[in-house]
DNA sequence: CTGAATATTTCAGGTTGTCAAATAACCGGG
DNA sequence: CCCGGTTATTTGACAACCTGAAATATTCAG
């Protein structure tokens, strides 16, 4: 079709070197990523799971079942993380009088407080991307919505 | 030293728009790796902690205080992920004689084996980064160098 | 040889996660 | 209206992960 040579279909193919190198760097970031963000949850006194959940009902409250589906996981897990958020006084849960069976959950004044606050502590936003020129970080930027889209 | 102007000093700033949304697309990175690595450990019956440890372990046995500081854990917590693979083949305990307090776990051939499998399967190496070009490819590349040097 | 330090394990306790079953509420057809 | 199927949430049992403190065995310095 196009006279340029095409990408190669890696389907079922190993991986070349160039790839295997962005994936092991992917994997430090990552790990990286994840480090920061579990130890600035424990900071807020919260568990990974805890300050995703909250950082989701600080956009908008949702039923228990969209949490589930926004977290990957089952709804029965969630009931557990939204009881332990909402015996500190973080999360509530509220009827929903349209539907008697859902329950939805949302963020009370501090927990969005601590969300705010778990936010600005997350360290990851500065200090591996503050090294970065802004010429570096929009190309960063359009590569990996390319990569998500 | 530079006539062009300096990276400003974020220290304390809340990040620009730029930085959030770069953090904003790297936390999707995150999850979705960790979606697919959690999702390629689980067809080979290993958790994600399971096939870290085994990925680890693949490279050069360690001791077992070695790969608590590897994987950022405890090392009590290091004994039972070791025992559960112990007790299915893949990895076994050696003792050191050089100094009999330490036990070196080692990974079985089976253990290997699996690993290698479940390296191949790890299918985020193909799929978000089969649409980018070389280019792109070694751009992205060098930039994740620079923000994890 | 003694005491401090190190490597590992064990134990108790909390959180996350799954799955199956129970409960409650919605909804459409008769 | 009632009934059966579906949906939302919770509960209970269980496994894995993780931490912190205590127990054990071994090393090492003095």
């Amino acid at each position: 079709m196009a006279s340029t040579t095409p990408p190669p279909d890696m389907t079922g193919t190993r991986p070349d070197q160039l790839t295997l190198d962005v994936v092991e760097l992917i994997g430090e970031v990552v790990a990286r990523f994840h480090e920061d963000y579990e130890s600035a949850a424990a900071e807020h006194a919260l568990t990974g799971a805890q300050a995703r959940l909250l950082s989701l009902l600080c956009l908008e409250p949702l039923p228990m079942r969209r949490l589930a589906q926004q977290l990957k996981c089952e709804p029965s897990n969630v009931t557990g993380i939204v009881d332990r958020l909402e015996a500190r006084g973080l999360v509530e849960r509220q009827p929903n009088p349209s539907d008697r069976r859902v329950k939805v959950a949302a963020a009370t004044a501090e927990g969005r407080q601590v969300a705010r606050s778990l936010r600005e502590s997350l360290r990851f936003a500065r200090e591996p991307l503050a090294g970065l020129s802004e010429e570096e970080r929009v190309s960063l930027r359009d590569t990996l919505r390319r990569m998500l889209g």
